[in-house]
DNA sequence: TTGTAGGCGTTATCAA
DNA sequence: TTGATAACGCCTACAA
């Protein structure tokens, strides 16, 4: 807390001295071993802490480079942060330094705690990515200082990168009517998301379309012991199986996966799955996890461009991407 | 790159205008409409970046919180940081705002591009994961601005939470021979890393010890896909295989589940399989997986407690720490 | 409605 | 050896 000027005083040196000694420049400097163990010995009592905006602004120089941060939640989805950082690492605007990448944990939900978007002290645009519907009534309704894209939400006040949640879903029960199946299920992660609602959604305005019924909707944690507890919850209950399930997330669908091989409930024979974001894992499960390919990779490029875009002034007003997804087949359905 | 008094020069006003304008300020302060446009035409033209050091400065007043940073590969092993800031995100520290947490992503062997540590004008201390074998002698041969905590890798130059790897390597050799095996091989990531050659190195020692054979020593990529890989091309030699394989990273035993599976190798009863790490996924592959708990979440805090001692003058010369592993009986082993 | 000046903490430079 | 000072870019109270 203390700074280089309170420590010279205390010193009784000048700040000069205090910031030569405590950046290792003393001996450069010739400053004798009694003032450097003098004022060493004040700045650690004084809790000397060095302002880094300080240190920045000192040598920022020529150089002001965008600084951008990625606001991703502190929670189970964190793994997902792998397969973003995949996809920018490959962008050529990173590679050649022209920007700089940040990652900010937020916790689910607070994203209104992040002062710095409103007082713009640490970056100068932002991804938003994993929001809560409360996170985004805070943006909607909120005046930021600071240019953002948002990623997976759609938004008509900012920019953003999507994918139509309704199509997915209502291609899964395209997909599951055109494979035969009569009464069908669906698991959903207990998270506030406007991306598994509108999956959801689409999902069952397509079972009424294609005349499928909806046996069961069930939810639970979002990871694989959630969908492991989802799925060995519905084996102990003595009622009808549906033949198909829908998860929401590809970890539920492994955790369940894991259950039905457990229980002795056979995938495909005995009941289908499939899945939702085609993670890393998915091909390599037991039996393989039919899921749907969310293009994260290419999502992750197309946030960092347009905020490159927006910070730069070369976008006016917010712009809104749309992905596809698509249906990747395996032996789980 | 522009500042704002070369803006306020151009547009034929005061710095001072120009803030308010690009601040949105501008109608509280009655500036007039032709101003603001003028203003913003020229901003846009001169491409004008808010220098975030300097606001941050004039901002700062009385609370000038440490940043740390978590420097983490931008590889494969990006999905492990997940575990490792749910570690954090219980801590106290943390939950009080005591410092500040960002993820900067390096690339593997290139910590030396990385200037802030030269520098020191991006943060105030930082925890250096995954380093390879390059970016350990980097840090041994060069004298650095900033405190820092090196996760899971030995050193007597800086602060390390570390396992003891040999003994790992050593207790998993033990457990096979206590099971009854062999002939057993070890399945290697193909990265640069002291944590995996300790852990191989006293594996091999183990074997001896315990009058097992090693019969294979194999490597494929950090990753599902090459645990899958490996496996296949041991499947489909023709010679003997082992009785049991220990893969030094759990994406890659998960890899290999998969081939056994596909391949009508039965785990546990042709092969018997443990993993390293204990990945929110072994519990739920087919079967579960084996493996050795790496305790990771303990292991932030402690980096994070470190590291926050080191900045705030309360340790003075590197302090080693050291946790322990244990293995995880499942069913793969 | 606009301009001016001071200060945030650090460090390089120049002077003593 | 050490001290004083200016400058980095931004923001804002105050003056005009």
């Amino acid at each position: 807390m203390a700074t280089i000027r309170e420590i010279a005083e205390k010193a009784g040196v000048s700040s000069g001295t205090v910031s030569f000694i405590l950046n290792g420049k003393a001996d450069k400097m010739r400053i004798s071993a009694s003032t450097q163990k003098r004022v060493l010995e004040v700045a650690r009592e004084m809790g000397y802490l060095p302002s880094i905006s300080a240190r920045r602004l000192r040598n920022e120089g020529e150089k002001n480079i965008p600084i951008i941060t990625l606001l991703w939640t502190l929670d189970a989805r964190a793994s997902l942060v792998s397969r973003f950082l995949q996809g920018i690492q490959n962008l050529s605007l990173y590679r050649d330094g022209l920007f700089e990448l940040l990652i900010q944990p937020y916790e689910n939900g607070k994203l209104h705690e992040v002062d710095s978007l409103y007082t713009g002290t640490r970056f100068n645009g932002a991804i938003i990515t994993n929001a809560s519907n409360e996170d985004m009534d805070f943006l909607e309704n909120n005046k930021l200082k600071v240019p953002l894209v948002v990623y997976l939400r759609e938004t008509k006040k900012y920019s953003s990168v999507t994918v139509d949640g309704k199509l997915t879903g209502n291609m899964v029960a395209s997909y599951l009517a055109d494979k035969g199946h009569k009464e069908v299920g669906i698991v959903i992660p207990n998270i506030s998301s406007q991306a598994i609602e509108l999956r959801q959604e689409g999902f069952l305005n397509g079972i009424t379309e294609y005349n499928l019924k909806n046996t069961h909707t069930l939810s639970g944690d979002f990871s694989e012991d959630g969908g492991y507890k989802t799925m060995r919850a519905l084996i102990k209950q003595s009622g009808e199986l549906p033949t198909a399930l829908f998860f929401l997330s590809d970890p539920m669908a492994i955790g369940a996966l894991s259950a039905c091989n457990e229980f002795g409930l056979r995938v495909p024979e005995d009941i289908e799955i499939i899945g939702h974001d085609n993670n890393e894992q998915a091909p390599y499960t037991y039996p393989s996890l039919t899921t749907v390919h969310l293009p994260v990779e290419e999502m992750a490029i197309a946030c960092v461009h347009q905020l490159m875009d927006t910070i730069n002034h070369q976008i006016e007003s917010p712009v809104s991407l749309q992905f596809k997804t698509e249906i990747i087949e395996r032996r789980s359905c």
